[in-house]
DNA sequence: ATTGGCACTCAGACAGAGCGAGTGCTAACG
DNA sequence: CGTTAGCACTCGCTCTGTCTGAGTGCCAAT
């Protein structure tokens, strides 16, 4: 419907607003694109594109600035994926080495992300709904703690400290240990539950107390599991780059540091083209974004997706090279967590 | 040396320019402040404050502002610490209640502080300089895999997972964690490097690479704990108080985000009077934070001072009330550490 | 020491002029 | 019929000049 030079047109004005950040206008188009028409007639087809509501000029007569619809038939049809530069692979590459565990890897990960994007980047933890647990164990730590350790299949660990009012006697600490073990080695998350409900039962009436204070322990890491978490980094690139957000900033310093608005946000994201999700400015139900871009990729742990990773910033950004980088850096994270 | 008057006249500029944001002339502050003389007069008064450089007009012929230095003699002589309200000591109290581990506590005290202020908030992470071990714990997660767990004397626990190139048997699993817990256990985290130095040595040869890899961990993780870790809330603050900062935020964005950065600023503070230490503007050597104040102050565990944690923000900033807020929150943190 | 008076300064608000980039429209052209 | 040159027009910027008001410093009088 829409002419293939139009097309064209549009796609330079996508190009040329993300460098210069002015609006661009027919005359300048023609020179920096050799399109061999003159100004003229690109007017007739940026006055379509802007019928098309692909484009606005944010005053009467002055250059067109990209929609966000523009931006979205942009990327969903002209722009190609930007293959990263060898410095960039190296970088990513020597960024991820030597990590050991998962902690240090998604932090690794979310730096290397901004830096290599300018952008606020994000990663989210692995959701471990689908996980199963490894090992549990329960250690006197002195009289009256003791320290429940929950590891599970995709090495995450955690431990709690349970505070008791009572003295421990390491025989009831061991049986205690080895029926949890005996019960949930194996199973997965979702399932510890409803295989703890008869669990204190088997235990003497006098030590179900200490037995059920620490099922709750373990029952709330298991939910904490299950609750998700965001990391951020390079939250500075969204100052630098304040004047392509209408207003101030701070509203959406704010969102970003509301673990629930990302995560609500990242959940709601489906992966399009490419593997890549992605929402463009208004597109984001949520009112702070409205006027940023989110670029999001899942990554994997033994073929499954755990979690998503990607970045967050102004509408008008490099979208190729984002999603390029976006991409690239869920694929390595995929592989080095299949080190674990 | 000063005039009694002058100094007050100080006081009132440092007290409107606060409030207002405006330089403060002489007539306003007549009115504003019963002062019982005249503008003119408290033009003399007002010019000789600026010989003495505690205020400066930023252009011929505008009210005056405080200078960096003007704001540091109103702290030291003249401004009183507000005694938090009842609503804000409330908020504190419900805000500390039912927390249970180090990581949670920290991180809801930087919350309430940064709520509590409107400020950029941070809280130091305890250095166990002078912790000791209080437990060491090995176990066995799968054939090659084990979990080194160190807790230390002030609840902190960290873990790490080791991998090993063979197959762990139970039997050199259990033998070295007590040989580890007999060695270990007790003695001050400084003292551990020297303690395992020849500890490998007692193990059989073809052992030695796996011991010394657990140990290499377990050095690690003591290494970690002296290397000190910030923690922040309310960065949205600075934007919002954006106009407050001369240039832009992203210089200092970034330097916070960099923890070096602020463990050095956190380290060169000393406590001055009100167990209080405070930095304004120039005062600090770091270039990007020469527009901010650092309001700053210990917190303790068992009497002794574990760790610091304060607010940062424009040097325009309301310091009687942020003082008493980070005094107060620490206090609080003091205290509830106390139930560890 | 304090005060009233006065001349002076300067940032900021306001208005008008000129510029220039850019547009939409129309008529001519291949 | 798509393309083009020409042209009148629009409107945001920038520059300039003017005015205003808050505020100052100084001086002579109290």
């Amino acid at each position: 419907m829409i002419p293939e030079r139009s097309l064209e047109v549009l796609r330079a004005i996508v190009h040329d607003y993300i460098e210069t950040n002015q609006p661009v206008g027919s005359k300048s188009l023609v020179e920096r694109h050799a399109f061999g028409v003159s100004p003229a007639t690109i007017r007739n087809d940026m006055a379509l594109l802007e019928d098309e509501k692909l484009i606005v000029a944010p005053h009467t007569s002055s250059g067109r600035v990209p929609t966000d619809k523009g931006y979205r038939l942009f990327v969903d049809r002209l722009g190609e994926v930007k293959p990263l530069s060898i410095p960039e692979r190296s970088a990513i590459e020597t960024f991820m080495q030597g990590s050991a565990d998962l902690d240090e890897v998604l932090g690794r990960t979310v730096r290397l992300l901004s830096q290599l994007t300018n952008q606020v980047a994000m990663v989210q933890y692995p959701s471990l709904e689908r996980g199963s647990v490894k090992s549990v164990e329960l250690l006197k730590v002195d009289d009256q703690q003791a320290l429940l350790i929950l590891v599970t299949d995709i090495s995450r660990i955690q431990q709690h400290l349970i505070h008791f009012d009572r003295d421990l006697d390491d025989e009831f600490v061991a049986n205690l240990r080895a029926q949890m073990v005996g019960a949930l080695q194996g199973i997965s998350l979702s399932q510890v539950a409803t295989k703890l409900e008869d669990f204190a039962s088997k235990f003497a009436v006098n030590r179900q107390g200490a037995v059920n204070l620490v099922l709750d322990n373990l029952l709330e890491q298991v939910d904490a599991n299950r609750q998700d978490k965001v990391i951020l980094a390079g939250t500075a690139n969204l100052a630098r780059r304040e004047e392509d957000f209408k207003g101030s900033i701070s509203p959406m310093l704010e969102a970003i540091e509301e673990q629930v608005v990302l995560l609500k946000l990242i959940q709601e994201m489906q992966a399009e083209q490419h593997g890549v999700a992605l929402r463009i400015g208004i597109e984001n139900e949520i009112e702070q974004f409205s006027t940023t871009s989110v670029v999001l990729s899942g990554y994997e742990k033994e073929g499954a997706e755990v979690a998503k990773l990607g970045v967050l910033g102004p509408t008008r950004m490099d979208y190729a090279s984002n999603i390029a980088a976006v991409r690239a850096v869920s694929r390595y994270l995929t592989q080095a967590l299949g080190g674990f």
